[in-house]
RNA sequence: GCGCCCGUAGCUCAGUUGGAUAGAGCAUCGGCCUUCUAAGCCGAGGGUCGCAGGUUCAAUUCCUGCCGGGCGCGCCA
């Protein structure tokens, strides 16, 4: 829908021109494409170009050429908001708009503020959003940050493109590894009592164990020895879900990310969902026994083979959880599921797809978006983690170290599904170098800009207060020019579920404004400050100053009044990531 | 063996869903503070988009086959 008011407006006066010369009896087709309008690589190309001509040059019969000397035609007689329409060999479509129609975006903005960029695409459509999702048996790691980072930036820009966003985290309070926790946690409560005992093999080796275990003594001392063995182990087992539960909490509040819900897995079990569940597959005919286990037919779903839900034993399997935990959030009314997964859970993908189609819903009601693994450097230098040793640097370690901001905007930078390198030096620095600095300085600088301003007796006027014909640098123009593909960009970003793209939008725009602020100044010079503003520094390989005129007073509206809107969209792009915008540095 | 992901500048990565002469940041080299924040700006060098085919007006992008790297293929979670 809205790519940027003036994409939209450009598009449209294709269509009509399209609708015109086809009333003329000069195209066949009975229908054309929405036209793409897009920002050419070059800014000899105009402002904005469109391949429409190419895309039904084949369909028409005719040159793509051809077309676009017709829409062109058609076009230049219509509008008037065109200043020149190129065409460019094979086909291509460039427009110089007049400069006034791209003041509008800067009214759009001032009219819009935090709303700006925000569409209906999503239609109030029910999304459940979950991540992180880490067991209770730890504390969160790196990688967990990154998945928590990309959950909380989705969920915004989902909510931004008009989808209504539950965020779930689903704590595994079930099973294998919680019974590894608290024999891990008896074990150490045994040995800080001084007694001999084999640490169970596969348990939780880091030294939080030990902390966790010395708490439950320096709580309850001994009295846990007293009990059955059986029930201290659950004793201890519950003492240090609990802990560590809240620890995940607290870390994850910290990092600014929160959840609507949190999703107990044991409930499933006590509430009989998980039998509810099954019992609905078997009404489908979708499970079945065998070797005294309970299968799902998951090669029905293109799996390789069919999949145990209950052992032998009785026990559900981990695939059952997920199957009654999938169809519960099926029948609460989402109409779209979203998971962040650990990259190395890709093959589980198709089988929990395959569940959501068992339960008669199209499998794309589930779409998992996988994270791939972060590596910590310092320095260049490879800091090595494992969690199996209990040697790993935990999220808070890391936000404590670099800050919030910076972990999520580093954790944000790169596509999920690429490997992640976070360099520790690297996002702790405050230059240029670093990224998020470089984005959130830009910001604050327009903040003291508008300070000195203020004490100076100058306030930033509306839009539509400001004589916006006054901006012509190029400069300024390509601000405004990347302002307006703001809304578009978060179109797409929502669609493909990459919100990295922001990241790249907004070092790009932070890169605009501190060319602009270099090049130019906004506000007038202090009295016997004659200054000069510098318009090329450097000309046929020589330094050169140009002098130039100083800064009439409607000048410096003019510009507080592009550079207002400047700040709210690096605003709004910083919030999208959930990395602050700070006034001042 | 089967499946999924990745392969773009020395390094880390973008690439607007198939468009025009492939981009950015680091790093290297050379410049710019009597200035509204130098936490900034300007310039230079750097490429067989892993390889080979195919699809079409057009391929880094889509298809097939190789090569290289990562990860999955439990009555584990």
């Amino acid at each position: 829908m809205s790519a940027g008011i003036v994409q939209e407006r450009v598009s449209s006066a294709i269509s009509e021109a399209l609708l015109h010369a086809k009333a003329q009896g000069l195209l066949n087709s009975d229908w054309f494409p929405v036209p793409s309008v897009e920002f050419p690589k070059r800014e000899e190309w105009g402002d904005l170009s469109s391949n429409v001509a190419m895309s039904i040059a084949k369909k028409e019969g005719k040159s793509p050429r051809d077309v676009a000397d017709l829409i062109a035609a058609h076009m230049k007689s219509s509008c008037q908001f065109f200043e020149q329409i190129d065409i460019a060999p094979p086909g291509f479509l460039n427009f110089t708009l007049r400069r006034d129609c791209w003041h509008s975006v800067l009214t759009e903005i001032d009219a819009q503020g935090e709303g700006y960029g925000c569409s209906v695409i999503g239609q109030g459509r029910r999304v459940l959003l979950e991540f992180v999702s880490a067991n209770p048996t730890g504390p969160l790691h790196v990688g967990h940050g990154r998945g928590a980072a990309l959950g909380e930036a989705l969920a915004r820009l989902l909510r931004a493109a008009g989808y209504s966003v539950e965020r779930e985290y689903y704590i595994n309070d079930a099973g294998r590894q919680m019974k590894l926790l608290s024999a891990s946690v008896y074990a150490r409560y045994r040995e800080l009592e001084g007694e001999h005992v084999d640490f169970p093999e596969d348990g939780y080796h880091g030294a939080y164990i030990k902390d966790l275990a010395q708490g439950i003594r320096e709580q309850f001392g001994s009295t846990i020895l007293d009990l059955p063995s059986e029930e201290g182990q659950v004793r201890c087992g519950q003492l240090a879900y609990e802990k560590l539960l809240d620890a995940i909490k607290r870390d994850l509040a910290q990092f600014g990310v929160n959840f609507e819900t949190w999703y107990s897995e044991a409930s499933l079990l006590t509430t009989g969902k998980i039998q509810d569940a099954l019992n609905d597959l078997e009404q489908r005919d979708l499970v079945f026994k065998e070797d005294g286990a309970v299968w799902f037919r998951s090669s029905q779903f293109k799996d390789e083979k069919d999949r145990v839900v209950c052992k032998q034993d009785g026990d559900y399997t981990y695939l059952a959880s997920d199957i009654a935990y999938h169809f519960d959030k099926l029948t609460r009314g989402f109409d779209w599921l979203i998971n962040i997964w650990g990259a190395d859970h890709h093959g589980y993908v198709p089988r929990m797809q395959g569940v959501v189609e068992a339960f008669g819903y199209p499998k794309d009601r589930l779409q998992v978006v996988l994270v791939q693994m972060v590596s910590l450097l310092r320095g260049g230098k490879k800091v090595e983690m494992s969690k199996r040793s209990g040697e790993f640097v935990t999220l808070e370690e890391v936000a404590n170290e670099v800050g919030a901001d910076a972990a999520k905007f580093f954790f944000l930078m790169r596509r999920a599904d690429t490997h992640l390198e976070f360099d520790l030096e690297l996002a702790k620095k405050q230059s240029a170098d670093n990224p998020v600095y470089y984005v959130q300085y830009a910001h604050a600088r327009l903040a003291s800009l508008f300070r000195i301003a203020q004490e100076r007796g100058l306030t930033v006027p509306p839009v539509h207060d400001a004589d916006l014909s006054l901006l012509m640098a190029p400069e300024e123009f390509r601000l405004i020019k990347h302002l307006s593909s703001f809304p578009g960009l978060l179109e797409s970003c929502a669609q493909a579920l990459e919100p990295h793209r922001i990241s790249f939008y907004l070092q790009e725009l932070a890169g605009l404004l501190h060319v602009f602020y270099y090049k130019h100044r906004v506000l007038p010079p202090k009295e016997g400050d004659a200054r000069e503003e510098v318009i090329d520094q450097v000309q046929d390989g020589e330094e050169r100053k140009a002098i130039r005129e100083t800064v009439s007073p409607a000048l410096t509206l003019a510009r507080l009044a592009l550079l207002q809107q400047v700040k709210t969209v690096l605003n709004n792009g910083l919030t999208l990531l959930g990395v602050s915008a700070p006034e001042k540095m």
